[in-house]
DNA sequence: CATGTTGATGCCGTTTCGGCAACGGCTATA
DNA sequence: TATAGCCGTTGCCGAAACGGCATCAACATG
């Protein structure tokens, strides 16, 4: 089932690994094999793919615009070879996931779970990143599902899906906060708060309404790891601030209490989006999981409307 | 620029002429290079890709899904192509159209002269087809762009735009019914009516809305060509029935006078669809006509419903 | 039954590919 | 400043892939 040329192959391995003697080595050959396969490639082109620096080789112009193709044509092959398996019945291959961090605490495990029981064949492989660095992974190939904060998304990439989820307080039961049924975010910054670093995207969220608040005397924590902020929130340490996606079972369990943002009336969004390449067509059985994860954050985003309604 | 194994273009090509030897003919190679290249493909596969007829040959389902597979990275290879050479300034290649007849008359000349006079080195291929021609041609991968009255079209293309165009009386300036603004089917069949054949898609608009009058009387013409029914219409032989697209110069002449028709009240609409492949990025010179074409079909659709507003 | 066309196969020269070893260029470190 | 390590490239050579030619059996057509 190798039926493009070896150039191809080669290319797509130099350009991940940014060296051909690298690339040689993942790909079992010698590197001199490697070598006249992007020169040929690059003759054949009339241009230079790569800049030939000291360290290794970087993508010029043109050979972007070859690892766009390339990446395409593999992409593809692997949903022609998953289409001619699942005529047999053999139903296999990896869903490859880039998300942040929100979704690892329940929804994905959950999905995941839920899915290998359905199909035992399939396997996942999972990477937790921050949202700018998902939008990249999924536009270099190196994933096939991106759950990311929706920000502006490059035109290489297709939002599958966009899901709003209300951004709020979580603190431990025990807590003055915790008998309210919405706070503003004035009233969380009279205790000690912990916030995210500006390398998670709630910061993002947040530092513009902060801004507008008087300076805050409460010493606060800072962190970049939505886990830590929920387990620090549940030892009573202060107040942290995420959607209720991360939260779940710790919020059944009574430990934490999430508390939907008040921002002068309206509620606090977070919007989550799930993004594909465009210029691609999945496998069957990255498209089945695909649906279910739309189609259960979608759930997910009901309910929590439902729990929380207006604030008006 | 063939970094593409010769398997590949081989298969394309026997796909495409139905015959090892007449592919090898057109591929200038001999014939047992073809079939050997088959026969590789087919091992690597696992199953066969065609089916030999004694006089020539037939894809199999997975025959299909390669040839998909295929059509896929050939024509993405023609993107990169062209993304290539517009980095040079060099615009060159040729965009193929299938469309139906309603276009020739203004719409397509127009919009083709229009665009050679700014980019002169993008060659045309027009197909003057049937609309489920036009789409079978496009999933064949024959056309880049399609034309075709939006029926149901297979999940392979995708619908790029849909104009709604009023269908209506075409006559000549002397016929009775020219002085009218609106005609209503039953005072059209009073006269000799130029219907069209079965093989055209206004007599299946029409149709079923004829089947509702009392059988008519009057002799009829039947015919298969938009032009010759719109020909026959200007030389007072009888009614037409067509939408203002294929008339717009004899219109303006004053030859030909249109006639939207009234079914009890409601115009009767004839929908246009233009069509791409879904799995696929155009050429950017494609791209560009195509933008121009929904834009012009966009402005007629717009100066015709402004003409002849409701009826009412 | 004769004829023409189809795809497949054996043989063989040509082309392409890959592995090995070596070279020059560069960086980092001692 | 000398040295060690990594980089990409190149010459050489055996192995594999490819293509052309002639031929075969199978089938359709007349």
């Amino acid at each position: 089932m190798r039926f493009h040329s070896p150039a191809i192959q080669y290319f797509h391995a130099v350009r991940r690994t940014g060296s051909i003697r690298a690339a040689a080595r993942v790909l079992n050959v010698a590197s001199s094999a490697v070598s006249r396969q992007i020169l040929k490639l690059e003759q054949e082109v009339g241009s230079p793919l790569f800049e030939r620096n000291a360290r290794g080789l970087t993508l010029t112009t043109v050979g972007e615009m070859l690892a766009r193709h390339v990446m395409n044509v593999l992409q593809d092959l692997d949903r022609f070879r998953s289409d001619v398996a699942s005529l047999s019945g053999a139903w296999h291959g990896t869903v490859s996931i880039a998300c942040i961090e929100s979704l690892t605490e329940s929804v994905l495990p959950d999905l995941i779970a839920a899915h290998r029981g359905r199909a035992r064949r399939v396997s996942f492989s999972a990477e937790v990143k921050g949202s700018s660095d998902v939008l990249e992974a999924l536009s270099r190939g190196e994933a096939d599902i991106g759950i990311a904060m929706a920000l502006r998304h490059p035109p290489d990439l297709r939002q599958v899906a966009l899901k709003r989820f209300r951004l709020g307080a979580v603190v431990a039961r025990e807590h003055p906060l915790a008998r309210r049924k919405t706070v503003t975010l004035a009233q969380c910054l009279a205790f000690p708060v912990i916030h995210a670093l500006p390398e998670l995207s709630i910061y993002h969220l947040l530092q513009p309404l902060i801004a507008q608040l008087p300076a805050t005397p409460e010493p606060a924590i800072q962190a970049n790891s939505i886990d830590l902020m929920r387990e620090l929130a549940a030892r009573g340490v202060g107040v942290a601030f995420q959607t209720q996606l991360g939260i779940s079972r710790l919020s059944r369990d009574g430990q934490l209490v999430f508390l939907p943002l008040d921002n002068a009336g309206s509620p606090v969004w977070s919007d989550l989006g799930i993004y594909i390449r465009a210029e691609r067509t999945l496998p069957a059985y990255t498209e089945s999981f695909l649906q279910e994860l739309v189609r259960e954050l979608g759930e997910r985003e009901r309910q929590e409307n439902a729990a929380y309604p207006q604030i008006a």
